[in-house]
DNA sequence: TGTACATCAGTGAACGCGCGTTCACTGATGTAC
DNA sequence: TGTACATCAGTGAACGCGCGTTCACTGATGTAC
């Protein structure tokens, strides 16, 4: 027999575009409304189709955000863990890390802001994997048990520099710290350093 | 004329406790479910009175979520501005302030996380007046400009200090740490120290 | 290349549902005299 | 103390609205032969 009768065949119209600008406008809208106040209705208007349109791409406005959620909730896990492989002592891992979240609320502060900080109802649907705050976490185990740090505990460990790193730029969405992130990045790289309990690098 | 035919009269009957009631367990509802998730029904069944009842104590639900949070708000700012004016040097403000900040999640956690945790959708109703958030930015500023911390901006100051408080509670509503936050105490309480880069206490 | 058919993104109207809110009413309690 | 009236917490049923979702349909595009 022909195996291309039974190859998969495929199709590309314009559709991947729409899911593409569905998945985007929705993004921007949970993260400046969040999720109940975003209607479908909303998206499908910024997207610029009818809403029934949405249901061509998703089976619900719940798998929407989850989509979105999942899509740089694992992209931010694997950047993370990109720089966790990429260095072999703590102090570079930390300021690589403290300036991956600076320059993602810079320039994708509607990522941050749906991913870090409304991201409470979704943690539940998504397992452990490919989870930045478990990337976090993991990389201060490994801090831990090397002794790079003073705080024994690494969830506390991972806590205390997520909050640290990540409040500052609520303050900012709230209007209550002018300029950007990266302005602020020495300071706040120097006190979560200074808050694990790490020496100040030998220049 | 008599006076007492114009003073006002005060009527009492069991009005109020249901008040109190209805206050008690929107929290409780908005704490664990948020505020677009818990229904009218919801919060009237947990009280136990039809859903019209409420509307004989708040005009709308909206009011409700008000109600509660400016409550709450106003006294955890006045906590807070009490611990501020108990001592004259920076740190045992800064000592106290965490031990308040883990009593109030270990104690009632529904407020923690009501107030500290959802804030975002009320916040903007709310003046900055009876403020939590602004008074630990006074308490900040003071202890820049006294030179009494190594960070210079006080709202970063301020926004470590409260990341780092908070965060490790959210860990704890997810599970991610165990026992209750008044035993992580005082590595957190050593760890915002040196993040504010104050010396430690000479006991 | 031309023709017939299958696929599928997108539409506009309609659906049912649960929500916050309103309403007329009840009955118990407080007040005036 | 007794009586008439005012107040008000609480009720059950109903309301309108906006929501997420479904439906039959259209028209353009890809595929088979």
């Amino acid at each position: 027999m022909m195996s291309t009768t039974t190859a998969p065949k495929r199709r590309r119209r314009d559709g991947a575009a729409t899911r593409e600008k569905i998945l985007a406008e929705a993004l921007r809208l949970f993260a400046h409304k969040g999720y109940d106040a975003t209607s479908i209705k909303d998206i499908s208007a910024a997207v610029g189709v009818a809403d029934a349109a949405l249901y061509r791409h998703f089976p619900s406005k719940d798998d929407i955000a989850q989509a979105v959620f999942a899509r740089h909730y694992r992209a931010l896990a694997d950047e993370i863990e990109a720089i966790a492989g990429a260095h072999k002592s703590f102090a570079p891992i930390l300021d690589d890390l403290i300036a991956l979240l600076c320059r993602l609320y810079d320039e994708q502060p509607d990522v941050f802001t749906f991913i870090l900080i409304n991201q409470h109802n979704h943690l539940r649907h998504i397992g452990f994997s490919g989870n930045p705050v478990e990337a976090v976490s993991s990389i201060m185990r490994q801090a831990c048990e090397r002794g790079d740090i003073a705080i024994k505990e690494p969830d506390i460990a991972a806590a205390i520099a997520l909050g640290a790193a990540i409040q500052p730029a609520i303050f900012h969405l709230y209007g209550r710290l002018a300029g950007t992130l990266e302005d602020h990045r020495p300071a706040l790289s120097a006190s979560i350093r200074r808050a694990l309990g790490i020496c100040e690098p030998q220049t």
